[in-house]
DNA sequence: TATTTTTACCTAAGTTTCCAATGTATTAAA
DNA sequence: TTTAATACATTGGAAACTTAGGTAAAAATA
């Protein structure tokens, strides 16, 4: 598990990522997807996920449609065309600052 | 200037390597040597590297070390041995922290 | 020479963002 | 049938910052 302090910040990156490669997904289904690719190494709780959701959308990055599964309601999360743009912005962002981390801790890029 | 979300969690990694690479610094040094290497990207502001630097000597990672210039007390700051070996455990971690996300974000690692 | 900027230390209040814990309920598996 | 997994969510508290403020010496500039 990382650092958590380190991730702090990089979640809405991370989900607004998710969901421009995977069109739609809901909660459960985020928090699946980012244990899967890091291998276990990077967990996100539930207590910070949906928080940060409902900011997302509540600065319409995000709209939500609810979907009817069997008895249960599935909340479905899409990108808005602002949440699209702001996609490769805030990628661009991570980048700069880990080329930035990089040189300051004199790092060897290849190391990556 | 960087995402400030992002930076958080990182000033201790800076701040143990800015001291294994130059033996020992000053608070108001550190500030200006950050600013210096990020070409001001980066900035440390006092609010937040002073309360760091006073939580890493609790912790026995820095001691401290007083000198007169002039009429005024400059404190220098020194990575214990139990500092030295935190320095590369902590880049270690900000190094799998960035491949991580280099993952889950689909980055290309010649991007760096 | 007077004033501003830079150097140099520091604290305190408030904000953001997360973690841990808890709650509810359905569906699938053991 | 009982446990685990799925699926939504909130709340309290901790950590780490930002903003703002305080003090004062030394250097630069007007």
């Amino acid at each position: 598990m990382h650092s958590p302090e380190l991730v702090k910040g990089t979640l809405q990156t991370i989900i607004l990522k998710l969901l421009a490669d995977n069109g739609r997904m809901y909660g459960y289904e985020i928090t699946q997807k980012v244990r899967d690719l890091s291998d276990g190494k990077l967990v996100v709780t539930e207590g910070a996920l949906y928080p940060t959701l409902h900011r997302l959308e509540a600065e319409n990055l995000l709209i939500t449609e609810k979907e009817h599964i069997g008895k249960r309601v599935r909340k479905y999360y899409r990108l808005t065309e602002t949440g699209k743009s702001s996609v490769t912005e805030r990628i661009g962002e991570f980048e700069n600052f880990v080329k930035t981390m990089f040189t300051i801790l004199n790092l060897n890029p290849g190391m990556i």
